[in-house]
DNA sequence: TTGCAATAGTTTCGACTCGCCACTAATTAA
DNA sequence: TTAATTAGTGGCGAGTCGAAACTATTGCAA
């Protein structure tokens, strides 16, 4: 078996085990990683079009997940005034709640020593950055590191939406982000 | 954003990305891995409970997963003698040939260089060894890595189960493997 | 300015996965 | 010879999945 096959299964089992877990509460693998995806977006990323982009997934499938986890009352909706077509979601006190919990990857992590952990960490960022290249798909990367970024003394600046940005919004997940 | 997490977040997404092109042909996800299992395991490691297990599924789903196999020509299955309780399944030739194909993990792979590459297998490998610990899980490693395991002229043989190995089940995923 | 294409989101469809639980049949232990 | 365990199946309700049809809004161009 040729040793990218089995980086692939690695991944993918790895993936699973986590998924298994993602069946905490209420939720299902697909609504927890919507979730956690709306938990680190900036407020121009948190449409449904951005988090089906994110997830590799349809508009259609999102709206059914999303709609579920307003249900449950994890996110709460709202419609742009800027463009009618447009929705954003905020994660309620309850979905903040159920961002923070600990899982088997985690705590799997804990047993590796920093550098192993670091070297896992730049492999993994690498191949992802390759496949999005190959696939065409957005890096949804840190705002802070795109080129249309520009530091100030509180926050920063984005030139691309000329829009005044907070400091814990530079840290957070653009789907414009675009590596300077 | 701590560093395990985002380990986690690029795990998953890479594991999404690998899932959207699960569905070439008339196979989901799940069917594809279930069928990429089944192609990798011996004849000792083939049923229902064992690619649950590997899956970290129920029964109950896989049972369902691998009659769709079955009913789309991928599988066929036989029933052991010894203990009729026992279902064992074996790829067809349309199964064989499904399980041949590229895909975006494997092209991302290629832009990786031989070190990274290494790198990233053995991060993986270690950290999957280190979540089986703590979630109880079995390895399901290779049959010639087996403390049960001794290496003869022609193939091998299992003191576990009392069977002579051929060449190739040495080389294959076994339930029962447990590390010399 | 009207008229049409593009975009954002929703809904519906059929196939299927998912955990859970109840069930049957076969095997093993007491 | 019961009783417990093990292997597998089947059904349930919720929900994902891609695909495609649909509405509403916006943008563009003649």
């Amino acid at each position: 078996m040729k040793q990218t096959e089995q980086i692939r299964s690695l991944l993918n089992r790895l993936a699973r085990l986590d998924a298994g877990e993602g069946w905490a509460g209420d939720l299902n693998p697909a609504q927890r990683d919507a979730l956690d995806y709306l938990a680190r977006a900036n407020r121009f990323s948190r449409s449904p079009s951005h988090v089906a982009e994110y997830l590799d997934t349809t508009r259609g499938t999102m709206s059914q997940t999303l709609k579920a986890l307003v249900r449950k009352g994890y996110l709460s909706e709202k419609r742009s005034i800027m463009d009618k077509r447009v929705v954003s979601f905020t994660l309620t006190d309850q979905g903040q709640k159920a961002t923070s919990d600990i899982n088997i990857i985690n705590r799997g992590l804990d047993d590796l020593n920093v550098s192993d952990r670091k070297d896992l960490h730049k492999g993994l960022t690498d191949l992802l950055e390759s496949v999005l290249k190959k696939s065409g798909g957005k890096a949804f990367g840190i705002c802070h590191t795109c080129r249309h970024f520009s530091k100030e003394s509180q926050g920063g600046f984005c030139s691309l939406l000329s829009e005044p940005l907070t400091e814990l919004e530079t840290k957070q997940i653009c789907h414009e982000q675009d590596s300077a």
